[in-house]
DNA sequence: GTCTATAATTTGATAGAC
DNA sequence: GTCTATCAAATTATAGAC
C-alpha cells in the first residue's frame, strides 16, 4: 500500500469518524492531502470503494492493535477496552463503523457488508474471551460488551467528555 | 403543530434515523410528502432549523412513552428499555440522537446543542432511577445503561438482527 | 500519480406568483 | 401553504493531457 492510499485512508478515516461517511466528499479528502479530487478518483474510483477500503484496513489495524496489547501483558478483554480508548483519544472521534453502524441503511451495498463483517468478527472475538474465562452466556455478554463499548464512544463525543467512556468501560472491565 | 408539521418531521425522523443526518434532503422529505422542497423551505427556512425540531419532538415522545408505560405499570427500567425496543422495531432504525450522536463534529451547532441536551436529560433520568433503588454509584449505572442500549441499536441495524438487542437488554434490565 | 477540464446531478436556499 | 422558477455551490464521476 503506497503512501499516498495510506494518507488516503488516514483522512478519509478521520473524517468519517467524525461526521459520517456521507457528510465525507472527495474534494474534503483532496484538500486533506493538498491534491485535486480526480486524483482521489484515481485510487478509488467510486465512493463505495473508498468506504469499503478504509473500513477493511480499520478492522485490521484495530485486532493488530489489541493483539499488541495482549502480547505486551494486559488481559484481552482490558486490551480490547484500551484499543477503544485509544481511538476515542484521536480527536474526540467515535469507531468508524460505529458511525457507520449507525448509518446502516444509507450506505452503500458494498460498505453495509464490511460494517456487519466487523461487527461479526467483534463478536466472536468477545465471544471467545468470554467462552475462555467460563462465562455463563458467552454471546450475550460478547453483544453486551461491544454494544456498551460502542455506545461509550458515541456518548463520550455527544456529551463532549471522555471520562464518560472510561466510566463506562471500567464497569465493562468487571464482567464475567 | 399543523398535520404537514407533523408529516414532515415524521418523514425527517425516519431518514435521519435510517442514514445520518447528511444523508437527508430537502427534495427527499419533499417527495415523502408529495409537495416540492420549496414548501419544506416554508417550514423550516434552514436544514439545523429542521434537525433541531426533529430532534426536540422526539426528546418528548420518548419520555411521553415512557411515563406512558410507567403508568401502565411498567417499572421504570422495563419501560425505558420497552421504549427504545419499540423504537427499533419502527424500520429497523436506531435512536435519533445515537446516529446524531455519532455524527456530532459534522452537525449544525444549533443540533449539536439539542443531541447534547438530549443525552444529559436521559443520563439524569436514568441516574434518578438508580438513585430509588439505591445503587452504589447511579450516575456511572446510569452511563453504562444509556450506552449499552444505544449500542444496542446500533449492533441489531448492522447485524441485522433485531434480537440482538433482546439479548443485550435483558442484561441491561439486571443491573442494580 | 496528478493534473485540467468537464459533465451530470444533487443540494441548500431564495424570490415571487397563486 | 404550496407552487414555479431559479441560483450558486457542491458532489460524484469521467476523459484525456502531462
Amino acid at each position: 500500500m503506497s503512501d499516498r492510499v495510506e494518507q488516503l485512508l488516514d483522512a478519509a478515516e478521520a473524517r468519517i469518524r467524525g461526521s459520517g461517511f456521507h457528510a465525507v466528499s472527495f474534494r474534503d479528502l483532496a484538500d486533506d492531502l493538498g491534491i485535486k479530487s480526480a486524483s482521489v478518483h484515481y485510487h478509488y474510483r467510486r465512493k463505495e470503494d473508498l468506504g469499503a477500503a478504509v473500513v477493511e484496513r480499520y478492522q485490521k489495524r484495530v485486532f493488530a492493535m489489541v493483539e499488541a496489547r495482549i502480547e505486551a501483558g494486559d488481559t484481552p478483554l482490558a486490551a480490547y477496552c484500551a484499543t477503544y480508548r485509544a481511538a476515542l483519544a484521536e480527536g474526540d472521534r467515535v469507531c468508524l463503523c460505529g458511525v457507520m453502524g449507525a448509518e446502516m441503511q444509507g450506505l452503500p451495498a458494498p460498505v453495509q457488508e464490511v460494517v456487519r463483517s466487523f461487527m461479526r468478527t467483534n463478536v466472536e472475538w468477545l465471544e471467545g474471551i468470554y467462552t475462555q474465562v467460563g462465562c455463563d452466556d458467552p454471546r450475550a455478554r460478547a453483544l453486551l460488551t461491544l454494544a456498551a463499548l460502542q455506545g461509550a464512544m458515541m456518548l463520550a463525543v455527544s456529551l463532549g467528555d471522555t471520562t464518560t467512556f472510561d466510566r463506562i468501560a471500567a464497569q465493562v472491565a468487571c464482567f464475567k
